[in-house]
DNA sequence: GTCGAGATTATCT
DNA sequence: GATAATCTCGACC
């Protein structure tokens, strides 16, 4: 099947505050300090799986995390997966409903971006997007100081989940 | 459509 | 024992 990323997050390493990696190396995240181009998942929440993309060498521990995406190829595998879906916008609109819908699972971990299993390539002319502060990142690595959420304007995949912060009610 | 609270368990301190 | 890179459901506008 075939995803098309429509939004990420990007999380430093150990200059991090929003971070695995940010009180250092753990069994956890050692995949990120492992090579680029592998794929980190994690468990989180007691319930939910994440999918990040190791984008710096060996020995830094910075990734990319999925946080959405569009259903382009296999569509309806998605849909067996993710039975709560109404529409197909909400398929993969959320890290966790990402991995589900890939069928991407803690097993998954480690693996190769170009191996058999997934197959990450660049698309041919490159999107616009605009960048804003972090959700559901505790602590001060949610605030706008790290401003490294990424995503594609007015596409219907990305997630206006908490995108915004809680305003009063007047 | 938007807001608020609960669910549930691997991992870290 | 406390925490967490989230999701879903119910209530309200």
């Amino acid at each position: 099947m075939t995803l098309r990323i429509t939004e990420v997050e990007a999380y430093l390493g150990e200059v991090d505050p929003g971070s695995h990696a940010f009180r250092g190396r753990t069994n956890r995240n050692a995949v990120m300090y492992g090579p680029p181009g592998h794929l980190y998942t994690y468990f989180t929440y007691g319930m939910h799986v994440c999918a990040n993309v190791v984008c710096s060498p060996e020995g830094t521990a910075t990734a990319v995390l999925l946080r959405a995406g569009e259903i382009v190829d296999g569509i309806e595998v998605a849909r067996l997966r993710r039975v709560t879906s109404k529409t197909d916008a909400d398929l993969a609109r959320g890290p966790a409903r990402l991995c589900v819908a890939l069928g991407i699972t803690l097993a998954d971990g480690g693996a190769g971006l170009s191996g058999p299993r997934f197959h990450l390539e660049l698309p041919a002319t490159p999107s616009p997007f605009a960048t804003g502060p972090r959700t559901g990142v505790s602590g001060e690595g949610g605030t706008l100081d790290y401003p490294w959420r990424f995503w594609i304007p007015g596409d219907p995949t990305v997630s206006p989940y908490k995108a915004s912060v809680p305003k009063k009610r007047s």
